[in-house]
DNA sequence: GTCGTTTTGCAATTTTGTTTCGTTGGAGCC
DNA sequence: GGCTCCAACGAAACAAAATTGCAAAACGAC
């Protein structure tokens, strides 16, 4: 982890994170003109937000189905124990399969909820193998194979 | 939407791809020597896998707590009459909400499994109010609270 | 009001993206 | 084989965007 330094992010920040959060393609020169301000003023501050870390990561989005990765499934985790020890090893665990696209340790009736994405059926029962099933402390599993992935994105809605 | 006329991608294009889904500010000419090909080439690549869709949205991912969005949750939604009308409201209904991020249709113990992200509780609530309760096709959800984001993306991973 | 700090805009520079164009390599055909 | 056609390539020229340096304006503290 580096330094998270935050500072305080103003009318302008919001807007131009509201633009690069849905095409970070943009330019600053347009950018700046939406927003009010010159293209090295949003310069600076796009690079200011990145060293503070409210910007985590530029990515391109693909289709899973383009590249034959067209199955998309929920798993709900209940775990035996819950110490702290076991929760980051399971942490650890399920953050370093590739499949897994997204991680969240949750309360309610389950312990973790899992994000996975694979070519096939048979990629899924095989990561189940090693992960639940190889993992004596996975009590329970219960999974949702999705049929429309209806909505999938990472943008926060932002107001003002 | 233009016409997704999809040619066969081959390695070059999943190198490239792996590439810009980690960090999209790569020069075109880093890519060109990472992958074995010219600035040209791969740029060409890119409008073309663009095109064709593969390439869904070029987007900068920003971290929620930075923004006041701390709060994960999801929600599995079990709604009780099944008709492929009904269905397609409760699609188009969860989509237009700015809070929820994701929205899948699946098959097992629930219909929708939704991930929501709000400042605050209260503005869960809200939703929920509007959502589920003020929709009596909705039989029951169940909601889970995420205390940590372990892993988030939408990184498809891509072998060879 | 004055000083010091911060942030800005403009202009010059550097880097990157894009277009042009001539060449190469392969598929299909005579 | 020899031929054309087509698709993709790379080198170089070109256009656009990002980045840097610097002086001026805006803001705060005193």
């Amino acid at each position: 982890m580096s330094r998270p330094v935050k500072s305080p992010l103003d009318a302008f920040d919001h807007k131009i994170l509201a633009i690069l959060q849905r095409d970070n393609t943009t330019p600053q020169r347009t950018i700046g003109e939406a927003v009010g301000l010159s293209a090295p003023a949003v310069q600076r501050r796009i690079k200011r937000m990145t060293e503070d870390g409210v910007i985590r990561a530029n990515v391109a989005v693909l289709d899973p189905t383009a590249l034959g990765q067209s199955i998309t499934i929920f798993v709900e985790v209940e775990v035996i124990s819950e110490t702290a020890k076991q929760i980051e090893e399971a942490k650890s665990q399920f953050a370093a399969a590739p499949e897994i696209q997204q991680c969240y340790y949750v309360t309610g009736e389950a312990d973790f909820i899992l994000v996975i994405v694979v070519p096939a059926m048979a990629d899924y029962e095989a990561l189940t193998r090693r992960l639940f099933f190889g993992n004596n402390n996975v009590k329970r599993f219960r999974t949702f194979v999705a049929m429309d992935r209806v909505k999938v994105g990472l943008s926060i809605p932002m107001e003002r």
